[in-house]
DNA sequence: GTTATTTGACCCGC
DNA sequence: GCGGGTCAAATAAC
């Protein structure tokens, strides 16, 4: 538990000199992975190529979109020579944008709600792929990018020829992951699909690989693979119990509203009973700090047959350190048309789901 | 039984 | 009101 964090204390200078390095380095093996991306291969091999080198430009831009999240980072990521198979990344579609795709859908749809006058807000991070797909291979959504995806949607957009297929991560319910991409195929050239990539994963999927190539263990997420089944002897449901809390432990994130830094507290957590788990994080005392979820998701539905209620629960232990223990229950209940109110082991809050993702904690110490 | 897709309804921001 | 995004009931697929 004594998680003293290794550099939150160095000089912002420096921190800054290291980042601007870090992102030098990081645009540098994006550029390469272009240019492989452009070299011909065989046709036998070129599609698991192609997958390949999407996989390698998404870990690019994950890592490029993580470092800019505050605002420094110059602009100079896409140099963008328009061609096919090129990444584009766009950190806010600017209205104008009249390039190829219509519909230049800006709802940045924030999931963090503003009660408290200024409060720094975070937009989901988007990327989009231009992606070609072989004359002979697959005539629907292309590529496997190597997560699963669910669709529930699909839209005709104005000015376009073909709809939109709306995507996202089939362990959305299960482990929080918020994901979504978006398939639109383009006006002109049909061999070409536009897919628009809308949060990062944070489940622990693994990358589903084609055969013959040893899975590479690190799929473009933040979040460790768990901890090699440390719950053979617990129920499967117990099990969706463990990975809910783990989501909602490593999307636990402390911002210190002063400079805008982010702490990564990692608080260890334990399962102590079948619906009870709790988990505790200390973070260094700041003056004013939010305590947000950035990537736990309480959602509220499984199919039909149950329905899940989900809640926690928080505060601050005594005066002494900033020591702040989160409880998590599930209750489940029969069918979403009765959806009686139930009895969380830490009392109800029905009303939860609002705003699941931000909590304030000042340094006396409420959530609220 | 389960999970996925389809598709009109619904919601929300402009 | 309109357009884009999501929900969810019906349906399909497994």
């Amino acid at each position: 538990m004594a998680h003293h964090h290794h550099h939150h204390a160095a000089s912002s200078s420096e921190w800054e000199h290291k980042c601007g390095g870090l992102a030098a380095e990081l645009t540098a093996g994006r550029e390469v992975a272009k240019q492989l991306q452009l070299i011909p291969s065989s046709s036998e091999q070129a599609a698991t190529r192609e997958v390949l080198v999407q996989k390698i430009l998404a870990s690019y831009e994950n890592a490029l979109s993580m470092l800019s999240t505050p605002r420094m980072m110059p602009a100079q990521h896409h140099h963008d020579d328009g061609d096919i198979g090129t990444v584009v990344m766009m950190k806010s579609s600017p209205p104008g944008t009249r390039s190829g795709s219509p519909g230049s859908e800006d709802s940045d749809h924030d999931l963090f709600k503003d009660t408290t006058s200024s409060r720094k807000r975070k937009s989901i991070p988007r990327w989009t792929h231009q992606v070609r797909v072989g004359p002979g291979m697959g005539l629907e959504g292309p590529l496997d990018d190597g997560f699963s995806w669910r669709k529930y949607g699909q839209k005709d957009i104005l000015g376009a020829k073909y709809p939109r297929g709306y995507y996202r991560c089939t362990l959305r319910n299960v482990q929080g992951c918020l994901a979504t991409k978006q398939v639109q195929r383009s006006d002109d050239d049909s061999t070409v699909f536009e897919i628009t990539y809308r949060g990062r994963h944070t489940c622990t999927q693994s990358q589903s690989q084609s055969p013959s190539t040893s899975s590479s263990p690190a799929p473009n997420n933040t979040v460790p693979p768990p901890p090699s089944e440390p719950a053979m002897t617990l129920a499967a449901d117990d099990r969706q119990h463990e990975q809910l809390l783990l989501n909602f432990r490593n999307g636990l994130n402390v911002v210190v509203t002063d400079d805008g830094s982010e702490f990564d507290c990692s608080p260890p957590t334990t399962a102590t009973a079948a619906s009870t788990y709790a988990g505790s994080l200390f973070f260094p005392p700041p003056q004013d700090a939010t305590v947000m979820m950035t990537s736990f998701s309480a959602p509220t539905s499984s199919t039909y047959s149950s329905v899940y209620h989900h809640s926690f629960s928080g505060a601050a232990s005594s005066s002494s350190n900033e020591n702040v223990n989160i409880s998590y229950g599930r209750e489940q209940s029969t069918t979403a048309a009765a959806a009686p109110p139930v009895d969380f082991p830490f009392g109800n809050m029905d009303h939860l789901f609002d705003d699941p993702t931000t909590f304030t904690f000042d340094n006396s110490g409420f959530f609220s």
